[in-house]
RNA sequence: GGAGGAUUAGCUCAGCGGGAGAGCGCCUGCCUUACAAGCAGGAUGUCACAAGUUCAAUCCUUGUAUCCUCCACCA
């Protein structure tokens, strides 16, 4: 006997957080000891700055979709959480705060500020485990792991020894880019390029020998103390005459020989460049092609060195370009200042304007393996999804550079090199060095510098389960199966974690990469901390359910697409688990005192069938969505069956059996519709994972959890193809009549009759006639005929056609036609005469000159609506005179 | 300079060779004993533009326009 109900109304906050318990309780996120196939995905790891933003929302829901539904599939699935240390940017944090206090880093001393900035990271991490909670991740924290803990650490050492070993790793004096606001190198693709104005100076260069001088054009004058030469193109005509010869560089007393490098382009500005080796990237390497000396003019904090002349000393490089140019042109070396736009590099954590700087540092040697990363694609042990981003990682992976991972911080892997005061050595170790194994020396230093954050989470597939080691769970979890990420970060990490892998495991580090779009809001612009424009996702999950949250942005994340959300748009789904909640509460307050039985096809009625058909239908819908990523539609696929086919048809249809059926009947509906229910539970707990658990546990005869249960598969013995067609004839017909009846205006408990005349190989008659209690209801005919002689009188009748049968509704029964028309004829008589009203204010010009232009908007808005209000009447009297 | 994406209803977007769709918004009628966060019905579209391929094009090809992103780079 039944006995189980739902509270009044869907409120999340009733059950989420404690269903949340109830699985770590249970150990539900645990792989499956028995489950077939192993299943991995390791969570993109958030930093342990800031707090989660939608896009990580994004992320991690659809992961959770994933996982869910790989689980469910009967799979031994495993989710790693974790996070980053993030170097700049969490070293940022804690700076940030120190200077609200007035103090430097320094002052702290290296191990002091790594402490504090422990204190940050553990706040964040508590923030970031507790909002992934909140959302329903269902990742085994059992696993969870941070890139600065003691395995990983341990990997990381790994990694590197590893590489040096391998000659792969190298350390070099070499031009990078630096940020001086961080005071640190950074890799070639953390910098980002932004167009902004600026002044391209014309500069005359005096010939040594006095016999006039040259003109070169510069965007930045202030780094001509470094100029070491100036460069023509070998082939240009109107200079091949004074390669070699000497020019005196203005503001010092430094000669500087005229070479010719073909790297020159003629075309631009007077086709001669100044070579400054040690601050442009192209003349770094010019120089080297030339054998130049490279002259660095600046202090590690970005301001200009002892090598340039003493009353620019100590200036930011913007200071001493106005400085300069006042110099030059006062002594007459400056020739013209044109406005020039060009893009400059900005660091991509604290957006400082970026310097190439000369300075020892250490490089991964990147081409040998992204050969290696390009095969693994090659081979298809990756694929993308969707496709169009191999192309972005063949032209990465084809124009690879050297990878600098020194950074001058000190939050992060302190480089594993040790240098001896006493022989001048250095060691390369796997563990901590006290002696040197060169001299024995015990006065050692280790490099001050710290490794990039991308050197250990390139390893993060891997290092989570327990690499360099040969642990249980690398073999059994290792390769992971998707990578749910966004396209920002294909060349930080997914490209490199590929190397990493083929690198150190001679394997792809996972199968499917899946490229989400972006979060954006309903401008379309990026959610970003500084427009303020982010939606947090603890207020959507406080004001919607977090089920709400998940299942709108998986109906909206259409394949890579950026998806535009603004705080409304989560209505949607919440408006769909409030309508899972109340279709369930009806079933449960109608299922109280039956019995439950079981479910034999040939014991169901067609609608039954019908329905059962549809499921499984979804049930095709969704494995082969969830089989491609595509999660847009398989949310659809459960919306539109719950909502329009199991809602909307199904249990609409079913009232009748439910409310006045015999014992048996009612005991046989209300088993069909608990079987479907559970079944939908089953099929939605990805998309809505808290509601359906609810659900699920107060269903009779449900056992254990749903996020253990098996996902739903197609039952043959469910299927009924003609049946389900013959239901969208019906469903046809009914809405047939419905229109008939909302066009004519016939309130709902004005019933008429109804006849259907079906033509004679029509297939669905006999349903027509089994079912005619069914449609008569849903149509609210007070008498359906199926006419199959053809012998009714419908020549009164209001017709329709479709395809196979003829609709007549006699609505004078529920209308007096000619009443309807007169009263119609007045109602247009009376517009008709407001609008010549209107009309003759609009036809006077001194009105539309005089009149306020509101005034004027509001006669215009009155006449459209008369003349819509007539038309429509006159269309309504036009089908009442057919009749 | 190179690559990629977008352009479909008022808004946000699905649809990837034969029927133009969803959610929101709008209009009409309904508190029908689960849900007004609902039910029923409805309107709104030269599917950016132009050519081509095809029996058939929103979908494929080529060009054009506008917007966006990424990569490279201009001294």
């Amino acid at each position: 006997m039944i006995s189980t109900e739902l509270s009044k109304a869907y409120d999340p906050k009733d059950f989420e957080q404690r269903i949340y318990s109830q699985w770590v309780k249970e150990g539900a996120f645990h792989p499956d000891e028995n489950g077939k196939e192993h299943f991995t995905v390791v969570m993109p790891p958030p930093n342990v700055t800031g707090i989660l933003h939608m896009g990580h929302a994004l992320n991690n829901v659809l992961q959770d979709i994933i996982v869910r539904y790989k689980r469910m599939k009967g799979f031994k699935t495993l989710w790693v959480p974790g996070t980053d240390h993030a170097g700049i940017a969490t070293q940022n944090v804690v700076e940030r705060q120190l200077a609200k206090e007035g103090l430097r880093r320094q002052d702290l001393g290296r191990e002091k500020f790594i402490e504090r900035t422990w204190t940050v990271k553990e706040k964040h991490h508590g923030i970031i485990t507790s909002q992934l909670k909140k959302m329903g991740c269902s990742c085994d924290w059992d696993h969870e792991r941070f890139t600065m803990d003691e395995g990983l650490s341990k990997a990381v050492r790994e990694a590197f020894v590893t590489l040096y070993e391998r000659g792969l790793i190298y350390k070099g004096q070499y031009l990078v880019n630096y940020c001086p606001k961080c005071g640190t190198a950074l890799a070639d693709d953390e910098v980002e390029y932004e167009n902004m104005p600026g002044m391209l100076y014309d500069v005359r260069y005096p010939y040594e020998d006095g016999s006039g001088y040259i003109t070169v054009a510069t965007t930045r004058p202030e780094t001509m103390f470094g100029d070491v030469a100036v460069a023509v193109h070998p082939d240009d005509e109107r200079y091949k005459n004074i390669v070699g010869k000497l020019l005196c560089l203005p503001l010092t007393d430094r000669k500087i020989p005229v070479i010719a490098d073909s790297f020159v382009e003629r075309e631009f500005g007077t086709g001669m460049v100044k070579i400054t080796p040690a601050h442009d990237p192209n003349d770094w390497e010019c120089g080297r092609r030339h054998g130049l000396e490279a002259i660095n003019l600046l202090n590690p904090d970005g301001t200009l060195n002892e090598n340039v002349p003493e009353k620019y000393r100590g200036l930011d490089p913007v200071s001493a370009r106005k400085l300069v140019v006042e110099d030059l042109q006062e002594q007459g070396y400056l020739v013209k200042q044109t406005p020039h736009a060009h893009d400059v590099g900005h660091c991509y954590r604290c957006h400082t304007v970026v310097e190439p700087y000369l300075s020892d540092q250490w490089f991964v040697s990147m081409k040998g393996m992204a050969e290696k990363a390009l095969k693994a694609l090659e081979d298809k042990d990756i694929v993308f999804y969707p496709k169009r981003w191999e192309n972005t990682y063949i032209h990465w992976m084809e124009n690879i550079r050297d990878w600098c991972i020194s950074r001058q911080l000190w939050w992060g892997h302190r480089i594993p090199v040790w240098y001896c005061k006493d022989c001048g050595q250095m060691t390369v170790s796997r563990t901590d060095v006290t002696e040197c194994p060169h001299c024995h020396s015990h006065n050692l230093e280790q490099d001050p510098d710290v490794l990039d954050t991308w050197f250990s989470s390139w390893l993060w597939p891997f290092s989570t389960l327990g690499w360099p080691e040969k642990t249980e769970d690398l073999k059994n979890f290792f390769p992971t199966d998707t990578l749910v990420s966004a396209y920002d970060i294909i060349f930080f990490w997914i490209s490199r974690m590929i190397m990493a892998s083929e690198e150190f495991t001679g394997k792809a580090p996972f199968r499917d990469i899946v490229i989400t779009g972006l979060v954006r809001d309903k401008q379309g612009r990026k959610m970003s901390k500084s427009l303020g424009n982010g939606i947090d996702p603890i207020e959507v999950i406080d004001l919607y359910g977090a089920d709400a949250m998940k299942f709108t942005l998986c109906y909206l994340a259409a394949q890579g697409q950026d998806v535009q959300i603004d705080m409304d748009s989560f209505k949607m789904g919440s408006r769909f688990a409030n309508k899972i909640w109340n279709a369930t509460r009806f079933l449960l307050m109608n299922a109280e005192g039956r019995n439950l039985v079981s479910i034999e096809p040939d014991k169901l009625t067609v609608i039954d069938k019908w329905i059962y058909t549809r499921l499984n239908r979804t049930i095709e819908t969704i494995d082969r969505a969830m089989d491609s990523y595509r999660f847009n539609e398989a949310a659809q696929g459960v919306y539109s069956f719950f909502w329009n086919d199991f809602c909307d048809w199904y249990v609409e249809a079913t009232k009748q059996r439910l409310f006045n059926g015999s014992d048996e009947e009612k005991d046989l509906v209300v088993s069909v519709m608990i079987d479907l229910l559970s079944q939908s539970m089953k099929l939605m707990h990805p998309f809505l994972s808290f509601v359906t658990e609810e659900i699920y546990q107060k269903l009779p005869g449900s056992e254990g959890l749903l996020i253990s249960q098996q996902f739903p598969s197609v039952r043959p013995e469910f299927d009924f193809p003609a049946q389900e067609a013959l239901v969208s004839q019906l469903q046809e017909a009914v809405r047939i009549v419905r229109s008939a009846r909302s066009q004519l205006s016939i309130a709902p408990e004005k019933k008429f009759k109804v006849v259907i005349r079906p033509s004679e190989n029509f297939t669905g008659t006999a349903l027509f006639e089994e079912e005619k209690d069914l449609m008569s209801s849903f149509m609210g005919a007070s008498q359906l005929i199926i006419d199959k002689s053809s012998s009714e009188d419908v020549s009164s009748a209001y017709p329709s056609t479709a395809l196979g049968y003829e609709v007549f509704s006699f609505v004078r029964e529920a209308i007096d036609v000619d009443a309807e028309i007169k009263k119609l004829e007045s109602e247009i008589e009376k517009a008709s005469k407001s609008l010549e009203g209107t009309m003759k204010k609009l036809s006077n010009p001194q009105f539309l000159q005089n009149a306020k232009s509101e005034a004027v908007a509001k006669e215009q808005g009155k006449k459209a609506e008369f003349e819509e209000k007539i038309r429509k009447s006159e269309e309504h009297i036009a089908l009442l005179r057919k009749l």
